[in-house]
DNA sequence: GCCAGGCGCAAGGAAAACGTCAAGACGGCC
DNA sequence: GGCCGTCTTGACGTTTTCCTTGCGCCTGGC
């Protein structure tokens, strides 16, 4: 399920975005200026953001370097008000050409930020993560439950597998632009997966820590 | 392929950006004032945009805005002028400082966009330092673990393969700008590199002492 | 032959980073 | 309000890295 959120000050503009965009099985939040609309990214993780420009407090700009500053996950600016407003009363109605070009910027967005289309199963020797599925099955076939935040630190690990990711790039994506600096929190939820994961937790072989550098999940 | 977009107009930085930028495999055009990069820029839609603040026509601000106002591809800001033009001639030569630190911004830049695309793996004789999974792997196949110092120094060394690098250049880029006088520290890290990449560390192949200049890495 | 300066090499203690366990805080749900 | 799972926070022992020191080698100049 696709996460959008919509920062516009226009509250007619956002219920009916709102009602279009649910209606073709987005999860959708909202945030009506620039300040609450950062904070609300760094809460919930937006897989798609959607600002309009000329919010009440802040330049959209700003906003978009805000988010831009720690996520990279797609940014659709909506152009000039006024054009908008005219179209409100069209939003209403559902069907109309403007949320059909919405949707294809949308799902052009959406579909750039997953380049790994062509591979949505991570394999390695003890088990497999399903990243389309949000689903991780041991090599013995038996399922794994994972809580949210270990299910995040796990399909960055896994897209980037092979790869080293540092500590700040974990703690930024999977806890917020403020949290660069708890480099405990990675400690105690790697823990947890190699818990769940790992045969020998204590040696790991796929979730592996390069001291000082930060973390690499390995297949083999 | 990644396209970038330079905005300036001074017309030797920008002959030599593009000889530069066309030699790391980016496919570059060009703009010489504020207009003409906006209608580029909508032209082409080129994934990162390279500007110069102080265009003839228009500030540089307005063509960010104009740029941002639809479109989310990152910018670079280049700073002020004087100090740029300064190093037209050091950019013409074609391997110093400033180019590092503009392709590296540039593939900050990009890696949101594309992950993993650019950074290139240097290959040796010996070894092979891939520099976006932070990993070096010799001959055998074996994974060699580095520390984070030891691989800050091969980074820099690997990305001035071939060319000397200078003591005080290491020591600034690894230490910090405090300790170009401690020589000691290179050649205590420099032999750990060496027992850990070098066939024979005694008789160095590929991490070379040039006495009294530097090092420099060779990879045959 | 002798000295001085730059370099390679090994080893040890201080400091930082990491792993682990467990208890408290928080929020959603019945 | 009480229960449950999850997230945060704290304390402590272990591992790893970093800086430092001392010594010996080689080279070039006197």
């Amino acid at each position: 399920m696709t996460r959008v959120l919509v920062i516009d000050d226009e509250e007619a503009l956002l219920r009916a975005l709102r009602i279009n965009l649910v209606a073709r099985e987005y999860t959708v939040s909202t945030a009506s200026d620039g300040a609450s609309g950062l904070s609300a990214m760094a809460r919930d993780h937006a897989d798609v953001v959607i600002v309009d420009l000329g919010l009440p407090d802040m330049d959209g700009t700003e906003v978009i370097r805000g988010i831009r500053g720690w996520s990279s996950a797609p940014i659709i600016v909506l152009s000039a008000r006024g054009q908008e407003s005219q179209k409100v009363e069209a939003l209403d109605a559902g069907a109309d050409d403007y949320v059909t070009k919405l949707l294809a910027r949308l799902r052009a967005a959406t579909r750039r930020a997953t380049p790994g289309a062509d591979e949505p199963v991570v394999d390695a020797v003890d088990f497999t993560v399903d990243l389309a599925a949000k689903r991780v099955t041991l090599r013995s076939g038996a399922q794994v439950r994972l809580t949210p935040t270990e299910w995040q630190l796990l399909e960055m690990l896994a897209r980037h597998r092979g790869r080293l990711v540092t500590g700040r790039q974990l703690l930024q994506e999977v806890w917020g632009p403020n949290y660069e600096t708890e480099t405990h929190y990675l400690r105690v939820y790697m823990a947890q997966l190699r818990r769940k994961l790992e045969p020998d937790p204590s040696r790991p072989k796929h979730l592996l820590t390069e001291p000082g550098m930060g973390y690499r999940m390995t297949e083999g």
